[in-house]
RNA sequence: GGCGGAGUAGCCAAGUGGUAAGGCAGGGCUCUGCAAAAGCCUUAUGCGUCGGUUCAAUUCCGACCUCCGCCUCCA
């Protein structure tokens, strides 16, 4: 089956061809944050979309180049550096660390580049020289340089490739009324922007004076020095289609920098936006939430991540915390039926049999903070599944959902059918050790796509124990006491040590092989 | 005003020219000492409204209503 995308530029469903020649390589790049301040949780949808994408991509066996810039240098980065007396490396450092902590959280690979604007200030002068030196750009008497439609124009170029753009209707906006700079026309857009005395320190030399960079031209030098300049793939939010995304198509192309008949991006893909609890996010309606807002709630990154990957990326997506409280249990299924996988699949790995009770498993669902770092970390080298391969079903019901389009709400449902036929069939004990092994296999393939980073606690006393957490003394002995009141059938004595334990975060699940023990 | 997207159960969300995936929440049952977990059953004669095309439409067409995005630096 072949992945399909919509793309923006046609404006329809396509099979994705990569410009490899050989077919092995994918260049991706995905507009990244501009660290002015903290991200917010529609800021994540995008780039947790952008993570998804790069994950099937790589999972239907293409290489992938996926670079994502750090935007730290704008307007309103230069105006919180001004008001905060401090500097821009100071002030974007804090903003930057913050935003790859949230990022990872949300279970988000890191990018194989992440290249920051205020380090290709000599690509993007390069860049605009090319683009004067061509016609289709000019210095403005103060010493900023524009992007000249008309001339792009007339050299035989679209302008308005991602959208109908009709500018004779154009309403101009009140922001353009505030006539800063001197544009030759309405439309055209900056490239270099003059330094002004409220600029501070943030400048840099150029020929035509010292400034700084307009907001497009960063991403066209970045992404044309990094993956060439045609390449794959472009992301980002649905808004950043104009100007933005038109803009560096007209930056780049313009720039003639493409081999004839060969676009600056093949591909480009846009996420839509979310609404919280039903409105547009807003500081002033309260429903305005940066990613560490939720995880003060008590929520944490993997929960985020998978109510932010319910929806196709397509449609606006309505995020409540009500759907977060559903992804916490919808999680807790999944993470049940694969703690029961491990315990039928690790009984015949080690050879041993199950001895005794208790076995132990569960999930550290209170926990607020994930640490960063892959999906698989902590399961490799002693998961079972090494022993057999995936179980085919599920990977190729959820492929075909996932080709068309990156369909990840098809494929949740894929996903979850599995579970139920799953539990049904260890209800019943007719999945055998392999079986189990195969199943778990498939889900590890399924969520290197997914990147639901795997529960902390997994099953301990059963010889497939990954060692992450061990079971506190006076926790196990109140369990002692327990089965033995059981045993004894003094049920009053059992529930009071069952209430004990549940005082001190565990929970009892009473199995015919014994009783589990949960970290709630 | 221009361009584009969307309206599917209490909530979220797939999908199709032939009679509605999945998740959460709710109800019932089985299992259990009781629970928990799991399983089974159940929850939209209906897919914004009104027309049209068709043997058949939620799915195609038209109008209307509502919501959302973009229209110069917002993911």
């Amino acid at each position: 089956m072949p992945l399909k995308f919509f793309n923006t530029l046609s404006r329809s469903v396509q099979e994705f061809v990569p410009l490899d020649p050989a077919g092995k390589s994918v260049g991706l790049y995905c507009c990244g944050p501009t660290v002015h301040d903290f991200a917010h949780i529609g800021n994540f949808r995008t780039f947790v979309f952008a993570d998804l994408a790069r994950r099937y991509i790589e999972f239907k066996g293409w290489s992938v180049r996926h670079v994502m810039n750090v935007t730290d240098v704008e307007d309103k980065i230069i105006k919180r550096v001004r008001d905060n007396k401090t500097t821009l490396a100071e002030y974007t450092g804090r903003f930057e660390k913050a935003f790859f902590e949230d990022f990872q959280a949300l279970g988000c690979l890191l990018p194989h580049q992440t290249p920051h604007a205020t380090a290709f200030i000599e690509q993007i002068v390069a860049l605009i020289e090319k683009l004067v030196a061509r016609g289709v750009a000019y210095a403005a008497p103060d010493g900023s340089v524009y992007f000249s439609i008309a001339q792009y124009r007339s050299a035989g170029c679209c302008y308005g490739q991602l959208l109908n753009l009709n500018f004779e209707e154009l309403r101009p906006g009140e922001r353009v009324s505030n006539d800063e700079y001197a544009k030759e026309s309405i439309a055209d857009f900056a490239l270099w922007k003059a330094r002004v005395r409220e600029d501070g320190d943030v400048f840099w030399p150029s020929p035509w004076g010292q400034g700084r960079p307009g907001w497009h031209i960063e991403c066209s030098a970045m992404s044309t020095q990094i993956l060439g300049p045609s390449f794959d793939i472009h992301m980002g939010g649905e808004d950043l289609i104009f100007p933005h995304h038109e803009d560096e198509i007209a930056q780049s192309e313009g720039a003639g920098l493409q081999e004839s008949g060969h676009r600056f991006v093949k591909y480009w893909l846009h996420g839509a936006h979310l609404l919280v609890e039903g409105k547009k996010m807003s500081k002033s309606l309260g429903n305005f939430f940066t990613l560490r807002d939720l995880l003060a709630k008590g929520y944490n990154g993997r929960e985020i991540r998978y109510l932010l990957l319910t929806a196709h990326y397509r449609e606006s997506f309505n995020f409540t915390l009500e759907g977060l409280q559903g992804a916490r249990t919808a999680l807790a299924r999944l993470d049940e039926c694969l703690a029961r996988l491990r315990e039928v699949a690790g009984t015949t790995v080690g050879g041993d049999t199950l001895k005794s009770p208790p076995m132990i498993h569960g999930a550290r669902g209170s926990e607020n903070r994930q640490t960063g770092g892959l999906p698989h970390e902590g399961m490799t080298s002693q998961c079972p599944c090494a022993v057999a391969g995936p179980e085919p079903g599920l990977v190729e019901r959820f492929a075909e959902s996932m080709d068309e389009d990156l369909n990840i709400s098809k494929a949740w449902g894929e996903v979850f059918e599995w579970v139920r036929e799953t539990n049904r069939l260890m209800a019943s004990n007719a999945v055998t050790p392999p079986q189990a092994a195969a199943r778990l296999a498939a889900w590890e393939r399924v969520n290197s796509v997914l990147g639901i980073q795997p529960a902390r606690l997994t099953t301990l006393a059963t010889g497939t124990a990954d060692g992450t957490a061990a079971i506190p003394s006076e926790i196990a002995s109140l369990l002692d006491q327990r089965q033995a009141a059981r045993k004894a059938k003094d049920f009053k004595q059992a529930d009071a040590m069952r209430d004990e334990l549940k005082k001190l975060g565990w929970t009892i699940e009473d199995t015919p092989k014994g009783a589990r023990l949960k970290r709630i």
